[in-house]
RNA sequence: GUGGAUGUAGCUUAGUUGGUUAAAGCGCCAGUUUGUGGCACUGGAGACCGUGGGUUCGAGUCCCAUCUUCCACCCCA
């Protein structure tokens, strides 16, 4: 296959029978934030490439080799978004929302854009559902933000997951804490893979959550971030523990959680899942008070989340996760021959108009293929459109599922439709009830 | 970016030690006597065998390169 016809490397299509479930997982998403007071906010797909430089940070993986960066025909230096909160946070500076009624209270649904090695959970181009709240310092918060995530991915019906959290402090008491670290590893340094040996200089607390077994070995010895921090960073996270409690959510803390992100301070979290392979992480996130006026904007404090939106897909499709689906058509309009087909046009247009889902043969097949359609698309209702319906001007509403049919006059048949749907979903009902 | 695997009709696959017009099931379209779906039967369309080179009289089958997808690492959601 040529370029012409084949997606870009890392990308998918989400194709029009499947498309309901995206809704369906977004709408929950979405409407679970409202329950917090989260509205959704919509920004650009770019921004200026500084606003990832300066949030994000210019030393992590992200900026230095994944980004889709380009300029445009103005000479700016413009880059598709690898993540929400650089660009959310941009905009509640912008449009000063950070001078105004705090906490603000965003959630987004929308495209990143990340130039990496693909494989099952990790796509270039990827869907993220997440919240910001800013301007809260208080535990209280980190707690609230968490319990959203987790209400989000119980609405959803995901099983097995764990959350995980841990504190990286302010950056007063990392640095103490990433100078004894550093110190420890030192003492290791010839034990330690070549990948480790490298992040020593870099990123220390990176070669905590290494996989290689003489690593994590040493490093399941190493010092812990939470002896580290200082009072108040520490009574922080007591709290933000406390209100978990008190929220009943329950929580592991793993001190090996480290965000690849540079702006993370204090709280971090991530609801990790042991059924999809590598990609385990299903939604990350923590607090960054000091991003803001990183950015250029108030001293305010800001917390947040993102969850990716296919690996959730991944996971309801491993669990076997059945999505409810909605008819895709109440009643399909059957035509003999032209002249009918003319009525089924204009009863189809008229019922459409009363909000019923309608469709009727626009590809020139014959009656029994026209059947044998309605049947493939699960209509409902079928209705067939003939000469002596055009003579007696009645119609019979065919049941499709018990066969059953009703006759009723065409100018009647937008109040017969509704009568015939409300008597199938009752009795669907009913057996349900009574398995 | 590193390592490993994969690639045959829309989908799932078969394809013998390289040998004539590349199979099957599902799906799609049409028909089984004229106005009715699901079942069954019959027929049809649909594949430059991922792509590009090479070896050979001859390659889906062998070699090289490249791309895709997948798995692990890295990183992250």
């Amino acid at each position: 296959m040529s370029e012409i016809n084949r997606a870009v490397k890392g990308t998918g299509d989400v194709l029009p029978e499947d498309s309901y479930k995206w809704q369906l997982v977004e709408g929950k998403m979405l409407e679970t934030a409202r329950l917090f007071g989260f509205k959704e906010i919509r920004i650009p797909v770019f921004e200026h490439t500084e606003v990832f430089l300066r949030s994000v940070g210019d030393t992590t993986d992200v900026v230095q080799k994944e980004m889709y960066t380009f300029d445009d025909k103005g000479g700016r230096s413009i880059t598709l978004r690898p993540e929400f909160t650089a660009g959310v946070i941009r905009c509640a500076i912008e449009k000063g929302l950070v001078n105004g009624a705090l906490p603000v209270k965003a959630a987004y649904v929308g495209g990143c854009y990340r130039y990496e090695k693909p494989q099952a959970g990790r796509l270039r181009e990827f869907h993220q559902f997440g919240v910001e709240c800013i301007g809260a310092a208080e535990p209280s918060a980190d707690a609230e933000v968490i319990a959203l995530a987790g209400q989000v991915l119980e609405a959803l019906g995901i099983e097995e997951l764990s959350l995980e959290i841990n504190s990286i402090g302010c950056p007063e008491c990392r640095k103490e804490y990433e100078a004894a670290l550093k110190a420890y590893f030192l003492s290791h340094i010839d034990s330690l893979c070549d990948t480790c040996r490298d992040r020593l200089s870099r990123n220390p607390m990176r070669i905590l959550d290494c996989k290689s077994p003489v690593c994590s070995e040493i490093a399941a010895k190493a010092p812990v971030v939470t002896d580290y921090l200082c009072g108040e960073c520490r009574s922080h996270f007591e709290a933000v523990q406390s209100h978990l409690a008190a929220a009943g959510i329950e929580f592991k803390i793993n001190p090996h959680i480290v965000r690849g992100l540079d702006y993370y301070t204090r709280t971090v979290f991530e609801f990790v899942s042991g059924g999809i392979g590598a990609q385990s992480t299903v939604c990350g996130g923590g607090r960054y008070d000091g991003l803001i006026s990183q950015m250029g904007g108030p001293n305010i404090p800001s917390l947040g989340f993102a969850m990716g939106i296919e690996r959730i897909m991944l996971l309801l499709e491993a669990q076997g996760t059945k999505l409810p689906k909605e008819t895709d058509c109440d009643l399909y309009i059957a035509a003999v021959d032209g002249k009918a087909q003319l009525t089924a046009t204009g009863l189809s247009a008229s019922l459409r108009r009363d909000g019923f889902k309608i469709q009727t043969d626009i590809c020139g097949r014959s009656l029994k293929a026209q059947m044998k359609f309605a049947d493939k698309i699960n209509a409902d209702f079928s209705a067939v459109i003939g000469e002596s319906e055009l003579e007696s001007g009645k119609v019979r509403l065919k049941n499709m599922k018990t066969g059953e049919e009703t006759e009723t006059g065409l100018n009647d048949i937008s109040e017969a439709l509704r009568e015939a749907i409300r008597s199938q979903t009752l009795k669907e009902l009913e057996d349900s009830v009574l398995k």
